[in-house]
DNA sequence: GCAGAATGCTTCAATTTGTTACAAAAACCG
DNA sequence: CGGTTTTTGTAACAAATTGAAGCATTCTGC
């Protein structure tokens, strides 16, 4: 966590998609010059399937016409070498822009209302509701961690990674933080906590959303 | 006529004001340096009334962080001496980006009144009416800290950026001026202040709107 | 069933946030 | 100018949240 940003780093195309798969990516900074696929194919490639905002960071002498233009579709690019604060700028009023859209935009695909059990989860005024519509308090953490769940839902996450999504940073060995607030999330969503339906613990690996989430 | 592009040029900020009152301007470059006003000044001038979108030009040096960040509200930034083909290049992806922007602009140039709630917030006279349209008064401070809140509503904040808004600084380290200002708005705003709806605390991160903004 | 490991959960202290009371600063007003 | 009111920030304390420690429980592979 850098400035109020979590970051990922990835050194190849596969690895990208793979983050891009695995993770909730706000923004995507490209070197063109990559082992592999290139900056610019890998770009293009992005550009088919998402609108998420891409900086591309190039040489001195590129074509920087093409790098924004339609072709490829960066947002933004930087010539090497730059200035962090720079980047910082930058990234900031990409978010920026992409801010006075409409609001709730934490990726394009993420719709306001969500529905689990016999849960509904707003994203956005981050209430949790019962069947009977009554407001069921969650605390930050237990609103990020079961975001995080629902968001993934499904599929299994380590604790590390749930560290990383809730806290935004990554975890210390034997952080057991995260078991803590499965089980107080646990205690207010599950009808038995002892017998858990919603996020079941896998063995060695995390834990895992099990119902199905109905976006709405 | 150039590229495609038609421009008008002036020389201070009295005859930018007329050419944006006269003409349908889709763009601004501004210069910092500049007689009379300078280029900040402006800068935030027209931010306040308007989206245009303001690329600003500055010499080498300058504080970049705070051309594009939340205080200027600037689009872009060139340094002198810059590639005509880069300028060109910036522009085209702004306007780009302005096309696929989505609709809903939370913003002084499409709505003069919002609505959240049961409240009726007019940002141009600064009023705020509850449901029996019987005016609130708000002192300037918590009229500002609720526009920031409103314009990037469902969106956490920062206390840097709320202080960063608000007054135009960057905070202090341990200031808690903000966590008052929040307090003493949920008072006003809030049925029950001990829960709240409309701002909420986003424990770590600060505090976010979560009511649906209507403008009307 | 048993040993060891992984997970669940209680307790408690540290941190973060909410709020009250009061003082400084600013605006207002003659 | 002086006096008054309003606004805003600091200090101090209350409340909520959270994670570490540590023991209880469950699971896995034998």
């Amino acid at each position: 966590m850098q400035h109020g940003y979590r970051m990922t780093t990835v050194s190849d195309g596969t690895e990208m998609r793979k983050a891009l798969r695995d993770w909730n990516i706000d923004l995507l900074i490209l070197d063109i010059m990559l082992p592999g696929e290139d900056g610019f194919a890998l770009c293009r490639d992005v550009r088919r399937t998402s609108k998420i905002p891409i900086i591309m960071l190039t040489a001195v002498g590129e074509d920087t016409d093409r790098i924004l233009g339609l072709e490829l579709g960066a947002d933004d690019y930087l010539t090497k070498p730059f200035n962090p604060r720079e980047l910082l700028a930058r990234i900031r009023a990409i978010f920026r822009r992409a801010e006075t859209g409409s609001g709730t935009e934490l990726t394009e695909n993420s719709a306001e209302k969500v529905r689990f059990g016999s849960w509904v989860l707003n994203l956005g005024s981050r209430e949790l509701r019962d069947a009977d519509d009554v407001v069921v308090h969650l605390s930050t953490g237990e609103f990020s961690l079961l975001r995080a769940l629902v968001k993934h839902n499904k599929r299994p996450l380590s604790r590390d990674q749930l560290v990383d999504i809730v806290r935004g940073q990554s975890s210390i060995p034997f952080d057991r933080s995260i078991d803590i607030q499965i089980s107080r999330l646990r205690r207010k969503i599950e009808k038995d906590a002892k017998n858990p339906k919603l996020i079941k613990t896998v063995r060695g690996i995390g834990y895992q959303f099990c119902a199905d989430v109905v976006t709405a």
